[in-house]
DNA sequence: CTCTGTTGCCTAGCGATGCTAGGATCGGTC
DNA sequence: GACCGATCCTAGCATCGCTAGGCAACAGAG
């Protein structure tokens, strides 16, 4: 019996360790750097073993994906916890989500580009991604006004993730991300 | 002489179908489903000639890109023009914006997901580009107010650009588009 | 009209990709 | 000590973007 633990820890064990080695490998030289040879080479195991702890690739990056989205909850939940009132809340959060898709582009990437098909507001959906869209929801509820809560939510998470996603294509100018985020805030904030 | 210019003029037919094709597979099939063997037989030429054309795959996504931001640039024009006022043709832009990112979506993924090294911004970037971003400048900065005009459309352009995307990847509650359109207009005219 | 040089195109193939089949090897069990 | 199942690796498949090399058709000179 013990043994059949010791198996299954191991298991446990090289499953993160793929996690890990691909979203390492991808933060230092890009996700076209991420194939399956490099990967085993790296988890010093052979292609076929990806294979017993993920059905493809695409698996591997979504798992990558979801531990995006639990640190991006948590980020958020302990800025917000710091601020002081819900006006504050809010503008460190905005603050916050843009700081983490830059210092995460990889990271950010498995999120938004690569893992399109995660199920997202599902009651099915993966506890990472309700996490994170709670956390987003709960700071911009309090500010929605007699608006729509859900409705607002959405507009200023699309609006922060449309931002990310601009800078990192180098489609805006360098060095604005602190007065783009100012002036969607005060909007926001009406 | 005129044999050279025929000859010319059939490789530039050749080079818009080309880009033609491509978009079409893309639109049809995604852009997975463009490679350079089945754009090659679409055209009905063998794939060295591809070669001929462009310097890579990525330089014929980059084409129809640009092709999709003139086409936008256009259509931002034209629902402006028709508007009654400034604070009207930024509504009718913004949704016009909204409305060409969901019903071209593959051409929407080239000129933001796959062409990502196309020189934005710049003094030598491409005509349309120019185009395209100058259309949504002019029409935001009038209603800009006090604040920085060209921050003020980075920001209205992101929030835009998030929403397509969001909704695009799934991640928001469908048939809500013309209201959270409607929100983000109305915060940012204040 | 013939010959020649160039141009344009295709066939074939290279390295690398994601993924899989098959056998070998190790461990636990009777 | 012999079997049996799980675990892992070697080898290979189809497909990808891209390129080398040769063949054929055509334009221009005599």
């Amino acid at each position: 019996m013990s043994i059949h633990q010791r198996r299954e820890r191991e298991r446990a064990e090289r499953h993160q360790l793929i996690i890990s080695s691909a979203r390492e490998l991808a933060e230092a030289e890009g996700w076209e750097a991420v194939t399956t040879r490099r990967l085993a080479e790296r988890i010093e195991y052979s292609q076929p073993v990806l294979y017993s702890h993920f059905a493809g690739k695409t698996e591997i990056v979504a798992a990558v994906a979801l531990e995006g989205f639990a640190e991006l909850a948590a980020a958020l939940r302990a800025v917000v916890r710091e601020a002081d009132g819900p006006a504050a809340a809010f503008a460190a959060a905005a603050h916050e989500y843009l700081a983490f898709g830059l210092a995460n582009p990889a990271l950010y990437d498995a999120m938004f580009t690569l893992a399109t098909d995660l199920p997202f507001g599902r009651p099915d959906s993966p506890e990472p991604l309700k996490e994170a869209f709670a956390a987003l929801a709960g700071t911009f509820a309090e500010v929605a006004g007699e608006r729509d809560p859900e409705v607002f939510t959405e507009v200023g998470w699309a609006s922060l993730h449309g931002l990310v996603t601009l800078v990192r294509g180098g489609r805006l100018r360098p060095g604005l991300e602190r007065a783009r985020v100012d002036l969607l805030v005060e909007r926001l904030l009406g």
